[in-house]
DNA sequence: ATGTATGCAAAACATTTGCACCTGG
DNA sequence: CCAGGTGCAAATGTTTTGCATACAT
């Protein structure tokens, strides 16, 4: 159990947090939506508001236990902060999601930041495409 | 008059959408929001919808006019497409941002694309840090 | 107990759409 | 003239908030 975890994150260990907690380790490849993660409980027999899977969703994004994404199309999507940051790769077509890390663009990222006088915090690379050989429907 | 920029879209040349792009080129340094630009026209003296706006920009978005980002904060924001690709760097306290292009760090995305099995459309890298010495309130 | 968290419904935003009217070519 | 564009208001989709109730410690 991970109470310990939202402990230590200053929140208590009550049960629509741990249930979300354990929703997004379940998925850990995915990358939801707070309506995602909802209806997951949901599906999963768990009675939970909307309001509290937003609303725990952005604590955790706040205690770091969560990273918040803006893709395309309006809505954020979460996944857990694995501590290794890394960037993305994501169908147009159909949504998945790839992850991976440069050592060489995380470097120069970082020299550009600094000749421009910028201390980075986080960064975000994304690479919008079309899959070529996965199970995209549109091949 | 950029007329023929827009005929050549195949958008009709009205009022509205000149204007907004009027707007756009004026501001080309900055990345506004559907209400900046409406707010900037209303304040110009113009009559315009909001809808109006929302409409031109996105049919501009698909004409490849104009290029939609979604950094931090739900709300898009609009650039004009100069035609060169380049990547930005958000200040998170004052929300200036800074506009880049590094050669090896497109290379090194359209190998990682290719790894992939990916074929790159659009990407985008944003980095989100603090000014250290612009003209930032925090310095 | 008691301060916090949750659920529900309502509110707040950003963006889109239906429709009657106006306009560019 | 006529297809397409615009303005307004209403609809949508997402995320936030107020408040009374329920829960963790």
């Amino acid at each position: 159990m991970d109470s310990g975890e939202l402990r230590k994150a200053g929140l208590k260990a009550t049960l629509p947090r741990l249930r979300i907690l354990s929703i997004l380790e379940k998925n850990n490849d995915l990358h939801l939506s707070a309506e995602d993660v909802y209806k997951a409980l949901l599906e999963a027999g768990e009675e939970i508001g909307l309001a509290t899977v937003y609303r725990v969703l952005t604590q955790f994004e706040g205690a770091g236990l969560v990273i918040r994404h803006n893709f395309e199309g309006g809505r954020s999507v979460f996944e857990l902060d694995s501590g290794e940051h890394h960037d993305h790769i994501v169908c147009l077509e159909c949504s998945k999601v790839f992850e991976f890390t440069d050592a060489a663009i995380e470097a120069r990222q970082q020299r550009i930041a600094a000749q421009h006088g910028f201390r980075i915090g986080e960064h975000s690379l994304v690479l919008y495409g079309h899959c070529t050989k996965t199970a995209c429907p549109n091949r």
